[in-house]
DNA sequence: AAAATTTTTATTATATATAAAAAATATTTT
DNA sequence: AAAATATTTTTTATATATAATAAAAATTTT
C-alpha cells in the first residue's frame, strides 16, 4: 500500500506584463479588490478554479489555492484572457513558477510528540499550537506533525519531494520505536 | 412541517444522603475524582448513559450531560446502586428535578445580526463571541443566534418552551422583515 | 455579601503555527 | 541617513483554546 499524499495547496508565481494600471484592471475584473494603502497587490478571486491571483503594477503575479501547478495554469490563463479582451498589453503564454505546494498525509498511527521534540530540528508548545513543527533539511521543508497522525508538509517545490519528506517521518518513527521496523 | 428541537443537555438536582464521605465514596466509585481543594464536589463520570455526576458532603447530587430527565435518572440510579452495594445509607428513590435544559433549533434562514441587535434584549459583540445574545423574558430562557441560523436556547425547566422560545424568535424576525409574514 | 471554583452542552469566529511569492511601508539596526 | 529587516495580503491542511449562556451544588477568596 502506497503511502498517500494529499496536495491541497499550490503556489505559483510569474509575470504577465509590465508597468499595469491596476486602478482599471480593478474595473474589468469583476472579482477584483485593490486597496493599495493595504497591500500593493490587486486581489482577483475565482470560482472555477478556486484560486485568489495577486496582480501587482510590475506585471507579476501570484496565484494560490490551486490544487495543481495545471489547475494555477488555467486560472492565470482564464484571467490573462479577460485582460487581453479589455485592452491590456499582456503576455499570453509567460512561463509559470511553482513557489510552495501544501501536502497532507496520515502516518498510520498517534505519535507520542513529546518523546519526538526531545529531536533536533523539532519545536513542540502544544499550548501555542497543537503541531509538532519538524524543520527537516532534505528535502527542505517543514512538516507539522499531529497527535491524530495527521501531518502537514509545506515548503515544497516538487510533489515527490512530499514522498520523501514522509519517508524520513516514518522512519525517524522506527528509530524512537513508535512503529515497529 | 414542525419545527425540530434538540435537547442537548440537561442538568438534574436531588438528594440521596446524609454528610456522606466523600473520600470513601472516591474509593468505591471507579470514575470518581475528589479533589477538595479545587471542588468540593466529588466527580463520578459514566459512559453509558454518558454523563458527569457531582456527589456533596451533603448528600445533594447534580447530574449533567443527560439527554433527557430519564436518562439523567438511569444515571442516578447507577450511582445510587452502587453505592448501596459498598454499605452506603443511601436514598433509593429520590426526587429528581430538572434544573437546566439545553437545546438547540434551527432558524430556516441566516438572520442579520446586526439587525437583530437594536432590539431590546440583546447583546451582540461580534469580537467577544460570534453568536448573539437573546434574554427572553417570556419563557425566562437566553438564545444565542448565530449567522448561521442556528441558535442555542439555555435556562430552560420544561421541554415546550423551547418550543414557544423558537416560536418567539421566528416572530420577532418576520417583524424585523427578515422573514416574509 | 458576592464572585470564583467544577460539570455539561450546543453554537462559531478567531487566534495560535507553517511555507512561498509579490511590493509598499514601517520599524529597527547599523 | 542609509541599510536591513518586518509587516501587510492570499491560500491550505492540521488542531487546540477561548470567547458567552444557563443551572445546581459547597467551599474559598475577594
Amino acid at each position: 500500500m502506497e503511502p498517500k499524499i494529499n496536495i491541497v495547496n499550490v503556489v505559483v508565481s510569474t509575470k504577465i506584463g509590465d508597468d499595469i494600471d491596476l486602478e482599471h484592471v480593478a474595473d474589468v475584473l469583476d472579482n477584483a479588490e485593490y486597496e493599495p494603502e493595504q497591500f500593493p497587490g490587486l486581489v482577483c478571486r475565482l470560482n472555477d478554479p478556486r484560486v485568489a491571483l495577486l496582480i501587482f503594477r510590475s506585471g507579476k503575479l501570484n496565484c494560490t489555492g490551486a490544487k495543481s501547478k495545471e489547475e494555477a495554469e488555467i486560472a492565470i490563463k482564464k484571467v490573462i484572457k479577460q485582460l487581453k479582451e479589455a485592452g491590456f498589453d499582456i503576455e499570453e503564454d509567460p512561463e509559470i513558477k511553482v513557489q510552495n505546494m501544501v501536502a497532507t498525509a496520515e502516518l498510520g498511527t498517534e505519535p507520542n510528540l513529546d518523546r519526538i521534540s526531545t529531536l533536533e530540528g523539532t519545536e513542540y508548545e502544544p499550548e501555542q499550537f497543537p503541531g509538532l513543527v519538524y524543520r527537516m533539511e532534505d528535502p527542505k521543508v517543514v512538516v507539522l506533525i499531529f497527535g491524530s497522525g495527521k501531518i502537514v508538509i509545506t515548503g515544497l517545490k516538487r510533489e515527490e519531494d512530499a514522498y520523501r519528506a514522509l519517508e524520513n517521518v516514518l522512519n525517524m518513527l522506527k528509530e524512537l520505536k513508535e512503529i515497529k521496523g
